[in-house]
DNA sequence: CACATTTACTGCGCTACGCAGATAAATCTG
DNA sequence: CAGATTTATCTGCGTAGCGCAGTAAATGTG
């Protein structure tokens, strides 16, 4: 263990629960501003960075519904937010061929590598952080992201569907 | 321990950490859209409710320029938004006594317990993951919170000075 | 083969945002 | 203390992302 946060000795269990509310809080305005940054470093608006990173994580073609689903956009949005990538020459959109009326839209290869070049002193600058921890630790906090990322998407689905309801 | 994830042995170091990226980037995804949700949900766009959240964590007033600051927006855009904030209802904004230039904002009560409110079951959800760590865990998922978050605010600096030289 | 559904795209209006300049208050300088 | 400089916020203006609603084409269904 490597700092100061680590002795959970000193703190009662409701103690330690409130600071790790109150630390993602925090946590996620920093997150929004470095994520601006990052933007604008690569001459791209937050969206559009969101939708390359979805790109980046998935391995084949994604339809233009799909990235609407995953960012929250409507269709009309995500069909303008791929123009501006195809645009900027960071996607390619084509027809599937298996249903014509869907548009596949994959990163360019150009850009993948723009993107890891973005990311190098940060990326630097995060693993900095992960390799001072444990295998178990490291494992007890990609447990964190993965569940409270599950718990979001279905409060997100919650609150989407009571939208038009209440 | 309570998943599947936390089967360390099962993994490699560079697995572990390769996992832990890839996790990250899906969060950050999700939180988007549960975000976005919980915006459209109290009726504010997205940054006012990050700014919402932001004078909901500091005990006391906080001035425009922190706003622009800590949201990454520019002192016009800041000050728009706390115009619409005020127009709201959600804040009050009234001159600092001691420097009269700056304006000072304030949550409104009616705002806290509004926001309370709507954090209601995604906080039970969100609490419900929490729960299930050990007080240990939890200190180590804090600890990671916390310092990522001032990797992200010092690399968002280095990129931002770094905006206008390159 | 007619009809409903799905998927994506387009016209339109709204509004958040950055930029640049203005204003006013505080601070520095001689 | 007068004038210059710096700091903090606000305002006019143009750009552009976004949602809404309607359209067109492809697919599924009886």
């Amino acid at each position: 263990m490597s700092n100061d946060f680590a002795r959970s000795g000193e703190w009662s269990r409701a103690e330690l629960l409130a600071r790790v509310v109150t630390e993602s809080q925090r946590h996620y305005a920093e997150y929004s501003v470095f994520n601006q940054a990052m933007a604008d470093h690569v001459g791209l608006h937050p969206t559009d960075m969101q939708c390359v990173a979805l790109l980046d994580l998935e391995p084949g073609p994604v339809s233009t519904g799909d990235i609407a689903r995953l960012t929250g956009l409507t269709s009309g949005s995500a069909t303008r937010l791929v123009d501006r990538l195809v645009k900027a020459g960071i996607v390619e959109r084509r027809a599937d061929p298996h249903d014509r009326r869907r548009s596949l839209v994959t990163l360019a290869p150009s850009a993948r590598t723009r993107i890891a070049q973005a990311w190098e002193t940060p990326g630097q600058a995060f693993g900095a952080v992960l390799a001072s921890y444990s295998d178990a630790e490291l494992s007890v906090i990609a447990d964190y992201l993965h569940r409270t990322a599950e718990v979001g998407r279905a409060q997100a689905r919650r609150l989407a569907s009571g939208e038009t309801g209440a």
